[in-house]
DNA sequence: GTTCTTTATTGACAAATGTCATCGTTTTCT
DNA sequence: AGAAAACGATGACATTTGTCAATAAAGAAC
């Protein structure tokens, strides 16, 4: 179960686990099960941890005024899912977070986390980790201020071709910020071509 | 000039500077000046530096396959400015950055960005500066998927009421992804309440 | 296996936003 | 000071996208 965890560690961090590391990392992150919509984390509430996915699928999601969902994240096996303002700041999320599938996670609780972050692999991997959601955020912010609905969804079909195999069209047309209706349309459009 | 900066880092990290590691920044931060319209980086070239802007406005943006500019990104004094990606990567950008008044600048190269982070407080103020920028980045695409454009503005006004004092409408509309003359529309609406 | 729920498509229409053109004002440049 | 450029507002109209409703198919639950 943690074999998946150190070779994500490996794969972002050039410093090896020693095997100390290995057994601190092991009584810091505890496996965890969510069923198929069960919260992970409910708006309101602190973000009380950091998941490491290792099966399923889950969301974060914001509700308006009006009651509609807007997916502002997804994500699958060896993604980690947390609304880091909440978790750091220790402040009520405005965001939901929920299993899509039925979903086994390694959980990180903050205080955990300072202690984990003296291991130099684990600091390297966050560090790496948190350049690259910047990174992917602002192309995400990018296509969605720049692009029209279609180009966001080829774009979003090159980026995150699992997406659109394991969550419905409403969801990616959330995500994408667009009505369900919209993307339906530019989907047979594409498909004309 | 570099007192600036080492507030800056006193207010984001509670490790404090030695004698040393403010010598080793003012080694490795370099003073530059930029004038108005005078770019920082272009599109298509790497990014070498990471900027501290001690005095000025700069913008970061995108031009798509018609010629528009989207910006990204605005940055005034005591913000960060810099391609992530590319800068880390030494891949070509996408992105252009330019000063939108007279910009004065300390510079910072990739290398020696290495050598920096070994000081303590260096390594946590972009740690908690990277966090930040994340949180940051994840709002406003919330906002930009959730919000219709007149409380897109109001974010903006509550937020950042310096980019409403420093850049033009059309600048702020480009970094709200609406054309001007629908953010010309907004305010006149706002103003009528 | 049947029922209920979720998902996806489509049409008709509404609303939001974009585009183009014009005009007057302000700012910048020299 | 005078000319040029940038800025901002507005009208007319086009385009994109959203909303609502109806329908059908696929999948989940019991």
């Amino acid at each position: 179960m943690y074999e998946q965890l150190f070779s994500y560690i490996s794969r972002y961090s050039e410093s090896p686990l020693t095997e100390e590391d290995e057994t601190l990392i092991k009584i810091s992150l505890k496996p965890a099960k969510l069923k198929k919509k069960e919260f992970f984390l409910e708006q309101g509430n602190v973000c009380q941890f950091t998941g490491f996915i290792l099966k399923g699928a889950m969301r974060q999601f914001s509700i308006d005024s009006a009651g509609n969902e807007h997916i502002i994240q997804l994500a699958l096996e060896n993604w980690w899912i947390v609304d880091r303002e909440s978790y750091l700041m220790k402040t009520p999320s405005v965001y939901n977070i929920d299993a899509w599938e039925d979903t086994e996670l390694l959980v990180l609780e903050a205080d955990d986390l300072q202690r984990l972050l003296e291991i130099p692999a684990i600091k390297e991997m966050f560090w790496n980790m948190n350049q690259n959601s910047f990174i992917a955020s602002q192309k995400r912010l990018n296509n969605s201020i720049a692009l029209p609905a279609m180009e966001r969804y080829e774009q979003l079909l090159k980026s995150y071709p699992d997406f659109v195999q394991r969550f419905p069209q409403h969801i990616i047309a959330s995500y994408l910020g667009i009505s369900k209706e919209t993307l339906s349309r530019v989907r047979s459009k594409l498909f004309q071509k």
